[in-house]
DNA sequence: TCTATTCTGAAACAGTTGTTTCAGAATATC
DNA sequence: GATATTCTGAAACAACTGTTTCAGAATAGA
Protein backbone atom coordinates (compact mmCIF):
# COMPACT_ATOMS: atom_id res chain seq x y z
CA UNK A 1 0.00 0.00 0.00
CA UNK A 2 2.83 2.65 0.49
CA UNK A 3 6.45 3.19 1.01
CA UNK A 4 9.08 0.92 2.57
CA UNK A 5 11.59 2.56 4.92
CA UNK A 6 14.46 3.73 3.57
CA UNK A 7 17.40 3.18 5.52
CA UNK A 8 18.89 0.27 7.18
CA UNK A 9 17.95 0.32 10.85
CA UNK A 10 20.60 -2.01 12.30
CA UNK A 11 23.19 0.12 10.75
CA UNK A 12 21.99 3.52 11.80
CA UNK A 13 21.71 2.05 14.98
CA UNK A 14 25.23 0.75 15.28
CA UNK A 15 26.30 4.53 14.28
CA UNK A 16 24.48 5.80 16.37
CA UNK A 17 25.87 3.64 19.03
CA UNK A 18 29.40 4.80 18.25
CA UNK A 19 28.76 8.11 18.65
CA UNK A 20 26.78 7.70 22.25
CA UNK A 21 29.95 5.42 22.96
CA UNK A 22 32.36 7.97 22.21
CA UNK A 23 30.52 11.27 23.90
CA UNK A 24 28.53 9.65 26.39
CA UNK A 25 24.55 10.11 26.90
CA UNK A 26 24.16 13.99 27.67
CA UNK A 27 27.01 15.30 25.34
CA UNK A 28 25.42 13.80 22.46
CA UNK A 29 23.43 15.98 20.23
CA UNK A 30 20.56 15.07 18.20
CA UNK A 31 22.67 16.34 15.09
CA UNK A 32 25.17 14.59 16.19
CA UNK A 33 23.56 11.14 15.74
CA UNK A 34 21.18 12.13 12.64
CA UNK A 35 24.64 12.86 10.98
CA UNK A 36 26.33 9.86 12.14
CA UNK A 37 23.08 7.58 11.04
CA UNK A 38 22.64 10.23 7.86
CA UNK A 39 18.97 10.18 8.34
CA UNK A 40 16.60 12.79 8.87
CA UNK A 41 15.39 13.34 12.21
CA UNK A 42 11.93 12.76 11.09
CA UNK A 43 12.55 9.67 10.14
CA UNK A 44 14.23 9.05 13.13
CA UNK A 45 11.35 9.57 15.52
CA UNK A 46 9.08 7.99 12.97
CA UNK A 47 10.64 4.70 13.46
CA UNK A 48 12.85 4.23 16.26
CA UNK A 49 11.68 7.17 18.55
CA UNK A 50 13.16 10.00 20.61
CA UNK A 51 17.18 10.27 22.06
CA UNK A 52 16.08 8.28 25.27
CA UNK A 53 14.38 5.28 23.39
CA UNK A 54 17.37 5.55 20.77
CA UNK A 55 19.97 5.58 23.27
CA UNK A 56 18.34 2.21 25.39
CA UNK A 57 18.34 0.28 21.81
CA UNK A 58 22.20 1.38 21.40
CA UNK A 59 23.09 0.30 24.75
CA UNK A 60 20.98 -2.88 24.03
CA UNK A 61 22.53 -3.75 21.09
CA UNK A 62 26.30 -3.08 22.40
CA UNK A 63 24.90 -5.77 25.04
CA UNK A 64 23.83 -7.93 22.49
CA UNK A 65 27.13 -8.10 21.00
CA UNK A 66 29.07 -9.09 24.47
CA UNK A 67 26.33 -11.83 24.80
CA UNK A 68 27.24 -13.15 21.49
CA UNK A 69 30.91 -13.40 22.53
CA UNK A 70 30.20 -15.25 25.79
CA UNK A 71 28.28 -17.65 23.99
CA UNK A 72 31.06 -18.43 21.77
CA UNK A 73 33.28 -18.64 24.17
CA UNK A 74 31.38 -20.90 26.52
CA UNK A 75 30.74 -23.75 23.33
CA UNK A 76 34.22 -23.83 22.97
CA UNK A 77 35.93 -27.34 23.39
CA UNK A 78 38.88 -26.19 24.99
CA UNK A 79 39.66 -26.28 28.83
CA UNK A 80 37.63 -24.10 30.91
CA UNK A 81 40.88 -22.53 32.45
CA UNK A 82 42.44 -22.12 28.84
CA UNK A 83 39.37 -20.10 27.98
CA UNK A 84 39.35 -18.18 30.77
CA UNK A 85 42.99 -16.93 30.64
CA UNK A 86 42.40 -16.08 27.28
CA UNK A 87 39.27 -14.08 28.02
CA UNK A 88 40.93 -12.58 30.06
CA UNK A 89 44.02 -11.53 27.53
CA UNK A 90 41.46 -10.14 25.11
CA UNK A 91 39.87 -8.36 27.73
CA UNK A 92 43.20 -6.41 28.64
CA UNK A 93 43.71 -5.96 24.94
CA UNK A 94 41.01 -4.28 24.87
CA UNK A 95 41.50 -2.03 27.32
CA UNK A 96 44.69 -1.06 26.07
CA UNK A 97 43.91 -1.10 22.23
CA UNK A 98 40.13 0.34 22.62
CA UNK A 99 39.51 4.39 21.54
CA UNK A 100 37.17 4.14 24.40
CA UNK A 101 35.96 2.56 27.53
CA UNK A 102 33.53 0.30 27.49
CA UNK A 103 29.91 1.68 26.99
CA UNK A 104 28.03 -0.50 29.70
CA UNK A 105 30.47 0.98 32.18
CA UNK A 106 30.29 4.47 31.64
CA UNK A 107 26.50 4.35 30.57
CA UNK A 108 26.34 2.88 34.17
CA UNK A 109 27.68 5.37 36.01
CA UNK A 110 26.41 8.29 33.63
CA UNK A 111 22.82 7.26 33.23
CA UNK A 112 21.66 3.94 34.78
CA UNK A 113 21.11 5.85 37.95
CA UNK A 114 18.32 8.33 35.99
CA UNK A 115 16.92 5.31 33.33
CA UNK A 116 15.42 2.25 34.41
CA UNK A 117 15.22 0.44 31.42
CA UNK A 118 18.92 1.50 30.76
CA UNK A 119 19.36 0.39 34.32
CA UNK A 120 18.08 -2.73 33.24
CA UNK A 121 19.38 -3.95 30.47
CA UNK A 122 23.08 -3.54 32.26
CA UNK A 123 21.84 -5.41 35.01
CA UNK A 124 20.74 -8.08 32.81
CA UNK A 125 24.47 -7.94 30.76
CA UNK A 126 25.99 -7.88 33.98
CA UNK A 127 24.49 -11.38 35.37
CA UNK A 128 25.72 -12.51 32.43
CA UNK A 129 28.94 -11.19 32.62
CA UNK A 130 28.88 -12.80 36.22
CA UNK A 131 27.63 -16.30 34.64
CA UNK A 132 29.80 -16.63 31.93
CA UNK A 133 32.70 -16.46 34.77
CA UNK A 134 30.62 -18.29 37.15
CA UNK A 135 30.81 -21.35 34.74
CA UNK A 136 34.31 -20.98 33.63
CA UNK A 137 35.34 -20.83 37.36
CA UNK A 138 32.87 -23.69 38.80
CA UNK A 139 34.02 -25.98 35.50
CA UNK A 140 37.74 -25.57 36.18
CA UNK A 141 37.03 -26.02 39.57
CA UNK A 142 35.24 -29.48 39.11
CA UNK A 143 38.22 -30.67 36.31
CA UNK A 144 40.90 -29.59 38.88
CA UNK A 145 42.38 -27.24 36.93
CA UNK A 146 42.25 -24.71 39.50
CA UNK A 147 42.24 -24.53 43.54
CA UNK A 148 38.57 -25.21 44.99
CA UNK A 149 38.90 -23.94 48.67
CA UNK A 150 37.04 -20.60 47.62
CA UNK A 151 33.23 -19.90 46.35
CA UNK A 152 32.92 -19.73 42.56
CA UNK A 153 29.92 -17.37 42.98
CA UNK A 154 32.26 -14.80 45.28
CA UNK A 155 35.39 -14.96 43.11
CA UNK A 156 32.54 -14.64 39.89
CA UNK A 157 31.44 -11.64 41.42
CA UNK A 158 34.58 -10.25 42.52
CA UNK A 159 36.23 -10.92 39.18
CA UNK A 160 33.81 -9.68 37.65
CA UNK A 161 33.70 -6.25 39.13
CA UNK A 162 37.65 -5.84 38.81
CA UNK A 163 37.60 -5.42 34.78
CA UNK A 164 35.80 -1.78 35.52
CA UNK A 165 38.59 -0.35 37.54
CA UNK A 166 41.14 -1.58 34.62
CA UNK A 167 39.34 0.56 32.44
CA UNK A 168 39.15 4.03 34.72
CA UNK A 169 43.40 3.22 35.23
CA UNK A 170 43.39 3.38 31.71
CA UNK A 171 41.83 6.39 31.01
CA UNK A 172 43.90 7.90 33.76
CA UNK A 173 47.31 6.51 33.58
CA UNK A 174 47.29 5.02 30.08
CA UNK A 175 49.98 2.31 31.13
CA UNK A 176 49.23 -0.80 29.27
CA UNK A 177 52.19 -2.73 31.92
CA UNK A 178 49.85 -1.63 35.00
CA UNK A 179 46.87 -3.39 33.20
CA UNK A 180 48.63 -6.12 32.24
CA UNK A 181 50.72 -6.58 35.49
CA UNK A 182 47.01 -6.57 37.19
CA UNK A 183 46.10 -8.90 34.81
CA UNK A 184 48.80 -11.54 35.34
CA UNK A 185 47.70 -11.57 39.51
CA UNK A 186 44.26 -11.82 38.33
CA UNK A 187 45.16 -14.93 36.61
CA UNK A 188 47.55 -15.93 39.33
CA UNK A 189 45.29 -15.85 42.24
CA UNK A 190 43.01 -18.47 40.65
CA UNK A 191 45.62 -20.88 39.62
CA UNK A 192 48.04 -21.25 42.47
CA UNK B 1 39.15 50.99 47.44
CA UNK B 2 36.02 49.43 46.71
CA UNK B 3 33.47 46.72 47.16
CA UNK B 4 34.32 43.10 48.41
CA UNK B 5 33.04 39.64 47.15
CA UNK B 6 29.64 39.05 48.92
CA UNK B 7 29.43 35.23 48.84
CA UNK B 8 31.61 33.10 50.49
CA UNK B 9 33.76 31.01 47.64
CA UNK B 10 34.73 27.74 49.60
CA UNK B 11 30.45 27.21 50.35
CA UNK B 12 29.18 28.09 46.76
CA UNK B 13 31.83 25.73 45.20
CA UNK B 14 30.84 23.32 48.01
CA UNK B 15 27.60 23.70 46.93
CA UNK B 16 28.22 23.46 43.07
CA UNK B 17 30.49 20.31 43.51
CA UNK B 18 27.42 18.34 45.15
CA UNK B 19 24.90 19.42 42.16
CA UNK B 20 27.85 18.12 39.59
CA UNK B 21 28.42 15.46 42.36
CA UNK B 22 24.83 13.91 41.62
CA UNK B 23 24.39 14.80 38.24
CA UNK B 24 27.49 14.77 36.41
CA UNK B 25 28.85 17.41 34.41
CA UNK B 26 26.78 17.86 31.24
CA UNK B 27 23.80 17.17 33.11
CA UNK B 28 24.32 19.74 35.05
CA UNK B 29 22.89 23.28 33.30
CA UNK B 30 24.59 26.66 34.72
CA UNK B 31 20.79 27.50 36.14
CA UNK B 32 21.45 24.61 38.35
CA UNK B 33 24.70 25.59 39.52
CA UNK B 34 23.79 29.58 40.69
CA UNK B 35 20.51 28.12 41.67
CA UNK B 36 22.36 25.79 44.07
CA UNK B 37 25.39 28.29 45.03
CA UNK B 38 22.94 31.08 45.68
CA UNK B 39 24.95 33.76 43.43
CA UNK B 40 24.43 35.86 40.02
CA UNK B 41 25.78 33.82 36.63
CA UNK B 42 27.60 37.43 36.55
CA UNK B 43 29.24 36.93 40.28
CA UNK B 44 30.09 33.43 39.18
CA UNK B 45 31.95 34.68 35.28
CA UNK B 46 33.69 37.42 37.98
CA UNK B 47 35.00 35.34 39.94
CA UNK B 48 35.62 31.65 39.92
CA UNK B 49 35.05 31.64 35.82
CA UNK B 50 33.00 29.36 32.81
CA UNK B 51 31.16 25.93 33.73
CA UNK B 52 34.29 24.02 33.05
CA UNK B 53 36.61 26.53 35.44
CA UNK B 54 34.25 25.63 38.08
CA UNK B 55 34.17 21.99 37.39
CA UNK B 56 37.98 21.58 37.30
CA UNK B 57 37.69 23.96 41.14
CA UNK B 58 34.93 20.90 42.43
CA UNK B 59 36.81 18.69 41.65
CA UNK B 60 39.79 19.62 42.82
CA UNK B 61 37.82 20.34 45.96
CA UNK B 62 36.46 17.10 45.73
CA UNK B 63 39.83 15.40 45.81
CA UNK B 64 41.70 17.72 48.91
CA UNK B 65 38.93 16.12 51.08
CA UNK B 66 39.80 12.92 50.39
CA UNK B 67 43.76 13.76 50.87
CA UNK B 68 42.81 14.95 54.32
CA UNK B 69 41.12 11.91 54.94
CA UNK B 70 44.02 9.58 53.95
CA UNK B 71 46.79 12.02 55.79
CA UNK B 72 44.70 11.64 58.92
CA UNK B 73 43.94 7.91 58.60
CA UNK B 74 48.21 7.49 57.76
CA UNK B 75 49.05 9.39 61.05
CA UNK B 76 47.52 7.20 63.32
CA UNK B 77 49.46 5.43 66.18
CA UNK B 78 47.48 1.86 65.59
CA UNK B 79 49.18 -0.65 63.38
CA UNK B 80 48.93 -0.55 59.21
CA UNK B 81 46.65 -3.41 59.12
CA UNK B 82 44.16 -2.07 61.41
CA UNK B 83 44.19 1.00 59.64
CA UNK B 84 43.74 -0.46 56.00
CA UNK B 85 40.87 -2.67 57.36
CA UNK B 86 39.04 -0.25 59.21
CA UNK B 87 39.73 2.00 56.03
CA UNK B 88 38.36 -0.92 53.97
CA UNK B 89 35.33 -1.38 55.69
CA UNK B 90 34.81 3.01 56.40
CA UNK B 91 35.06 2.66 51.97
CA UNK B 92 32.05 -0.32 52.18
CA UNK B 93 29.73 2.11 54.37
CA UNK B 94 30.13 4.77 51.81
CA UNK B 95 29.24 3.09 49.11
CA UNK B 96 26.28 1.23 50.48
CA UNK B 97 24.82 4.41 52.03
CA UNK B 98 25.99 6.82 49.98
CA UNK B 99 23.47 8.61 48.01
CA UNK B 100 25.77 8.84 45.01
CA UNK B 101 28.68 7.47 43.42
CA UNK B 102 32.64 8.50 43.93
CA UNK B 103 32.80 11.69 42.03
CA UNK B 104 36.06 11.04 41.02
CA UNK B 105 35.44 7.59 38.80
CA UNK B 106 32.34 9.27 37.68
CA UNK B 107 34.35 12.28 36.36
CA UNK B 108 37.52 9.57 34.99
CA UNK B 109 35.04 8.22 32.99
CA UNK B 110 32.69 11.32 31.46
CA UNK B 111 35.34 14.02 31.41
CA UNK B 112 38.37 12.99 31.94
CA UNK B 113 38.76 11.83 28.57
CA UNK B 114 38.09 15.22 27.50
CA UNK B 115 39.60 17.57 29.81
CA UNK B 116 42.93 17.45 30.16
CA UNK B 117 42.95 19.68 33.61
CA UNK B 118 40.24 17.70 35.28
CA UNK B 119 42.09 14.26 33.91
CA UNK B 120 45.64 15.60 35.55
CA UNK B 121 43.54 16.64 39.05
CA UNK B 122 42.22 13.13 39.16
CA UNK B 123 46.03 11.23 38.44
CA UNK B 124 47.17 13.33 41.02
CA UNK B 125 44.05 11.83 43.57
CA UNK B 126 44.75 8.26 42.25
CA UNK B 127 48.73 8.39 42.59
CA UNK B 128 47.76 9.82 46.29
CA UNK B 129 45.09 6.88 46.75
CA UNK B 130 48.26 4.15 45.44
CA UNK B 131 50.43 6.01 47.85
CA UNK B 132 48.03 5.47 50.81
CA UNK B 133 47.64 1.83 50.36
CA UNK B 134 50.97 1.02 49.37
CA UNK B 135 51.95 2.54 52.33
CA UNK B 136 50.26 0.56 54.46
CA UNK B 137 50.38 -2.54 53.12
CA UNK B 138 54.58 -1.94 52.89
CA UNK B 139 54.32 -1.36 56.20
CA UNK B 140 52.21 -4.12 57.74
CA UNK B 141 54.58 -6.37 55.96
CA UNK B 142 57.56 -5.09 57.56
CA UNK B 143 55.90 -5.86 60.91
CA UNK B 144 54.91 -9.17 59.75
CA UNK B 145 51.21 -8.51 60.09
CA UNK B 146 50.47 -9.73 56.79
CA UNK B 147 52.24 -12.40 54.35
CA UNK B 148 54.80 -10.54 52.27
CA UNK B 149 54.98 -13.02 49.26
CA UNK B 150 53.57 -10.73 46.89
CA UNK B 151 54.84 -7.15 45.33
CA UNK B 152 53.46 -4.51 48.14
CA UNK B 153 53.52 -2.22 44.94
CA UNK B 154 51.22 -4.64 42.79
CA UNK B 155 48.94 -5.12 45.55
CA UNK B 156 48.29 -1.64 46.32
CA UNK B 157 47.64 -0.94 42.29
CA UNK B 158 45.31 -3.71 42.47
CA UNK B 159 43.38 -3.20 45.21
CA UNK B 160 43.52 1.07 44.19
CA UNK B 161 41.58 -0.14 41.16
CA UNK B 162 39.00 -2.44 42.80
CA UNK B 163 36.70 0.00 44.23
CA UNK B 164 35.35 1.42 40.61
CA UNK B 165 34.09 -1.65 40.40
CA UNK B 166 32.19 -1.99 43.90
CA UNK B 167 30.64 0.71 42.91
CA UNK B 168 29.09 -0.23 39.60
CA UNK B 169 28.01 -3.35 41.26
CA UNK B 170 26.03 -1.21 43.83
CA UNK B 171 24.71 1.02 41.54
CA UNK B 172 23.51 -2.03 39.41
CA UNK B 173 21.96 -4.47 41.95
CA UNK B 174 21.97 -2.04 45.31
CA UNK B 175 23.19 -5.27 47.30
CA UNK B 176 25.04 -4.36 50.19
CA UNK B 177 25.94 -8.16 51.00
CA UNK B 178 27.23 -8.45 47.36
CA UNK B 179 29.78 -5.47 48.62
CA UNK B 180 30.67 -6.57 52.38
CA UNK B 181 31.43 -10.34 50.78
CA UNK B 182 33.67 -9.01 48.34
CA UNK B 183 35.17 -6.56 51.04
CA UNK B 184 35.88 -9.58 53.03
CA UNK B 185 37.58 -11.37 50.71
CA UNK B 186 39.55 -8.99 49.81
CA UNK B 187 40.85 -8.27 53.37
CA UNK B 188 40.62 -12.28 53.26
CA UNK B 189 43.77 -11.99 50.47
CA UNK B 190 45.68 -9.92 52.19
CA UNK B 191 45.80 -11.45 55.93
CA UNK B 192 45.64 -15.37 55.20
C1' DT C 1 -1.79 3.05 -14.14
C1' DC C 2 -4.03 4.59 -10.36
C1' DT C 3 -4.28 5.61 -5.57
C1' DA C 4 -4.02 5.21 -0.79
C1' DT C 5 -0.63 5.11 2.33
C1' DT C 6 3.92 5.91 4.16
C1' DC C 7 8.35 7.92 4.21
C1' DT C 8 11.61 11.84 3.69
C1' DG C 9 13.75 16.57 3.69
C1' DA C 10 13.83 21.04 5.06
C1' DA C 11 12.20 24.20 7.90
C1' DA C 12 10.40 25.71 12.00
C1' DC C 13 9.31 25.10 16.93
C1' DA C 14 9.60 26.69 21.73
C1' DG C 15 12.62 26.02 25.41
C1' DT C 16 17.21 25.80 27.20
C1' DT C 17 22.11 26.39 26.90
C1' DG C 18 26.44 28.93 28.41
C1' DT C 19 27.80 33.55 28.50
C1' DT C 20 27.76 38.77 28.40
C1' DT C 21 26.08 43.28 29.22
C1' DC C 22 25.35 47.17 32.05
C1' DA C 23 23.00 50.24 35.21
C1' DG C 24 22.98 50.77 39.80
C1' DA C 25 24.07 49.23 44.53
C1' DA C 26 27.89 48.71 47.76
C1' DT C 27 32.09 49.90 50.04
C1' DA C 28 37.52 50.49 51.08
C1' DT C 29 40.41 54.09 51.03
C1' DC C 30 41.23 58.88 51.24
C1' DG D 1 31.69 62.21 53.56
C1' DA D 2 33.49 62.01 49.02
C1' DT D 3 34.90 59.08 45.35
C1' DA D 4 36.96 55.68 42.70
C1' DT D 5 36.49 51.10 42.19
C1' DT D 6 34.20 46.72 42.35
C1' DC D 7 30.36 43.74 42.84
C1' DT D 8 25.51 42.34 41.97
C1' DG D 9 20.88 41.57 39.75
C1' DA D 10 18.11 41.34 35.98
C1' DA D 11 17.84 41.11 31.45
C1' DA D 12 19.42 39.99 27.12
C1' DC D 13 22.36 37.34 23.94
C1' DA D 14 23.00 34.16 20.04
C1' DA D 15 23.58 29.46 19.54
C1' DC D 16 21.96 25.13 20.38
C1' DT D 17 18.68 21.69 22.38
C1' DG D 18 15.19 17.89 21.42
C1' DT D 19 11.14 17.61 18.87
C1' DT D 20 7.30 18.55 15.45
C1' DT D 21 5.28 19.95 11.24
C1' DC D 22 4.01 19.29 6.62
C1' DA D 23 4.37 19.46 1.63
C1' DG D 24 5.90 16.52 -1.59
C1' DA D 25 8.40 12.35 -3.08
C1' DA D 26 8.02 7.36 -3.20
C1' DT D 27 5.82 3.00 -3.74
C1' DA D 28 2.94 -1.50 -2.61
C1' DG D 29 -1.18 -3.29 -3.85
C1' DA D 30 -5.50 -2.63 -6.61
Amino acid sequence: MARNVEFNETLAIQKAMEVFWKKGYNATSLRDLTDAMQINSSSLYNTIGDKQELFVRCVQHYTDIRKQDWDKRLASKRSPLAVLVDYIHEAVKIIINGEDSCMAVKSAFEVATNDERVKQILVADDQRSYQFLYDLIKNAMDKGEIRDDEDPALLADYFNSTWTGWYESYILHKDPVKIKRMAQYFIKQLTK
